[in-house]
DNA sequence: CTTAGTACTTTGTATTGCAAGGTACTATGT
DNA sequence: ACATAGTACCTTGCAATACAAAGTACTAAG
């Protein structure tokens, strides 16, 4: 066990948060993603984002159409569907849930004993 | 894929350090702990702690004594070693990059294109 | 001595991040 | 025409881990 597995393992599950996120603003194709969740300081490789775009795709949360490039092969980029932005909406609240257990474990000095012993 | 699937898989990684941040407040069994991150609305199953607790043993992080209990058989009493307090600083920080790209990507209207195209 | 309660442990499965390697299209230089 | 480089997409195999389910063991009460 070290430092950088357990961020990795932090990291799991937040990548499929943050990439519906990303594609909320924007249609993107993966190469793309991969650069702009490094501007985030989010490291992804491709073989993590690939899977993870076609499993969106086949359960329903994103689009994908091709585009044309001026600078190498042809594009897909991804975009939300109204599924997606349905399921968005709960993994923000998930989110919120999470950050606030998380808060509230840093804060605490002292956990009400409500549990017998 | 459902909600419910992306909760848990938010959660991933996450436990860990819950885990440690309730042992750092006071040394607790098992039962406790999931008690506890019960109250936090964190729920966890006997399945995920005991391996958890044992790697987190194995790996050095935590210590244990056995101790009486008045009401049933004996508890295992996890606390933190010094090691385990070292590495727990360092998931404060990865928690802390973590939720600020969370934030960062929930926040952008647009991200500054400095990428070619 | 059976039953209930508490606590610890193990096994098997599914999910998923990631390293590594592969395919294919375009542009450039010789 | 051909080789090389750049970009983009895709697949395979492995490791980590959450979880359901089932099992073991101790104590107390009837």
């Amino acid at each position: 066990m070290n430092i950088e597995n357990a961020k990795s393992q932090m990291r799991k599950g937040m990548l499929e948060y943050c990439v519906l996120l990303l594609l909320k603003h924007r249609p993107s194709y993966a190469s793309d993603i991969i650069q702009q969740l490094k501007n985030a300081e989010l490291l992804v490789v491709e073989g993590t984002l690939y899977p993870l775009l076609t499993r969106l795709k086949n359960d329903g949360l994103l689009q994908y159409e091709w585009q044309e490039s001026t600078q190498g092969p042809p594009r897909k980029y991804y975009a939300l569907s109204t599924e997606g932005e349905k399921f968005l909406e709960g993994l923000d609240t998930s989110w919120n849930e999470l950050s606030n257990t998380i808060n509230y474990l840093k804060n605490i000095q002292m956990i009400t004993n409500d549990q017998k012993n």
